[in-house]
DNA sequence: TGCTACCATGACACCTGTGTCATGACCGAT
DNA sequence: ATCGGTCATGACACAGGTGTCATGGTAGCA
């Protein structure tokens, strides 16, 4: 008695079986006026009786607008703890906007950007809220121009012109590379992540400014860059201590480089000797002995203010791209003011 | 001058352009065979020109099977790492199958589970990964009747029998007593998660069978559950300790749960009496002091074989459904090696 | 040269809804 | 009784693709 495989109902079959027209099936699934209560609910029995379904992209074909009521999201990926949040913050948005939402991961590979986006605009979602990683999002003004909205997070993009919501980068590094200056460091070192991610452009940028702005000691071997994971943070923090010269601080300039910082500290049983500061703040950093000082920003907010952003240009809202800052905040938890020397 | 939104390309508005009948730029579109190369240079000229953007949509309405090529995913919350970590393994496999991934939060609510599948089935999704919330999966029996494979994941559903991937978490609990027993310790309280949620019951029995096999001490005070977050965790712990007869191990049977635990124990000083083994591990968790001794699992593994799973329905797969059980594993670290006083 | 087989191509029905419009019933007003 | 207006209903084109089939041209082969 192998189980049969009932199809799912058209809105005609609905019809049939209620002895009306498939017209006025419509008019009952989308609660439109003009159906007597008796036509209704002989439709409503048929309806409940079958079991039936509407299938929502069937209907955005004609639509008016054709709107499909889906976005498109990429981050850099979904498993990671903080795009995770920006993640949380577009989907309450979402939600409330009764609007599913479809996640990708990019692990920074620009060719996952392209074929994700490419993705997305076949499925045609009415909006995309895009991490950039290719070196230019230039190929997607046509999709801008036929009227599907953009919004970028956590990074600028380039050759296009949209909103986009991100944190003051140079500005909060100048802030932690100060907040060390202040605890009497002369020699402080900044580990950035890939050279290609312009958010650690911009903290390196913020941070030779700083040096230079506070007069504080110049050296090519204090600045690490282009870390790509923990390990190579972890390698290039050894490295540096064992150095003829090492700094008696460290910014790094990522969650996860952080982590390698701290492993590394730890091993070598410096932690309660060099300071550090992190950009981003990292899981349970305030457990950590000593707890770490970090530049902290609201991930979760910039999806929102991401997705609200988007929503309006859903709805309508022609007015210029704008440039939203979301702030960060120093959060002073112990690393960070470890004296000098 | 404003910017003339220039409509979508339909394919029939291509052909016209090539000169060509509409079916012949479907069948250059998609790589059909019997397509002279001359007509389909012909063809991809114009295309590029216009730059056609299929509809993937309009296409999977009439398509065979009616595949939309999209799988609907709901998981706690998309911003819990251990929950996202499920994410990220169910998006490589979609990936690799070439399906977009809806992703939708619960927070433990049961409607958000109906309101989410129902949106997904309104999307026609080729298949569902779920987590579990509501009292009962039945309602979903009718979906899977008519053809659209679920795979839960992490809890078992009730009152629908389709394949799911769990973790022994009775099982897993025992090792993690027997582990704290083996220590020397007889008094072990259990702080357990919501007994809404089903593996957080399997863990509680996991819990009482080990005590009345090993013949520990059965206090009722020691088994807390129904702890809904961090922060009553923490009051929990505080109480625990505080109370006549403290326990010397704990066992905290969620991540959250132990990250309440582990600041509990330390603004108390008792981090190094205290003997605790956690289930779930937490970031971090071997960075701090005392490293935390936990039973782990690879979430990722589980949201990868889920996908594969689903997968292998989609494409025809007709055996009777499977449980799948991922192994854990108690990962040594510090904390729940201290011995009983 | 005549016939068949295959290739290239287009015509057209179809998928499942939405949007528009025509139709007939009924109602109060004249 | 006649008329304009509103309401309930269904007929039907249409959205943008896919699947099927018919047609004409041509290459292979006797």
């Amino acid at each position: 008695m192998a189980a049969e495989r009932q199809n799912r109902p058209t809105i005609r079959q609905v019809a049939a079986h209620a002895g009306v027209g498939f017209k006025t099936v419509a008019r009952v699934v989308n609660g439109e006026p003009n159906v007597a209560p008796a036509t209704a609910a002989k439709v409503q029995k048929a309806l409940d009786e079958l079991g039936y379904v509407p299938d929502e992209s069937a209907g955005s074909l004609r639509r008016a607008g054709g709107r499909t009521r889906t976005i498109g999201l990429t981050i850099s990926n979904v498993a990671n703890p903080l795009a995770a949040q920006i993640h949380g913050g577009v989907e309450a948005v979402a939600m409330a906007h009764n609007v599913a939402t479809f996640a990708a991961s990019l692990n920074e590979d620009p060719e996952a950007e392209l074929a994700h986006t490419a993705a997305f605009l076949r499925r045609r979602v009415d909006g995309l809220i895009l991490t950039a990683v290719a070196a230019s999002q230039k190929y997607l003004q046509r999709a801008v121009d036929r009227g599907t909205p953009i919004v970028f997070v956590d990074r600028e993009p380039v050759d296009i012109h949209t909103d986009r919501v991100v944190v003051d980068n140079a500005g909060a590094t100048k802030i932690a590379i100060a907040h060390l200056a202040r605890h009497g460091h002369r020699r402080i070192a900044h580990l950035g992540d890939l050279e290609s991610i312009q958010t650690a452009r911009e903290r390196r940028r913020g941070y030779l400014e700083t040096v230079r702005e506070l007069e504080l000691h110049v050296d090519e071997d204090l600045l690490v860059l282009d870390l790509p994971d923990e390990l190579h943070a972890y390698d290039a923090t050894r490295r540096l201590m064992h150095s003829p010269n090492p700094p008696t601080a460290i910014h790094s300039a990522q969650n996860l480089i952080t982590i390698g910082v701290v492993r590394a500290l730890r091993d070598m049983g410096l932690s309660r000797q060099v300071a550090l500061v992190s950009f981003d703040d990292i899981p349970l950093g305030d457990l950590l002995e000593p707890a770490v000082t970090v530049i902290s920003h609201d991930l979760r907010r910039i999806g929102q203010v991401a997705a609200e952003r988007l929503f309006a240009r859903i709805n309508g809202d022609v007015s210029p791209p704008r440039k939203i800052v979301v702030p960060t905040q120093l959060l002073v938890r112990g690393s960070g003011e470890i004296p000098a020397a």
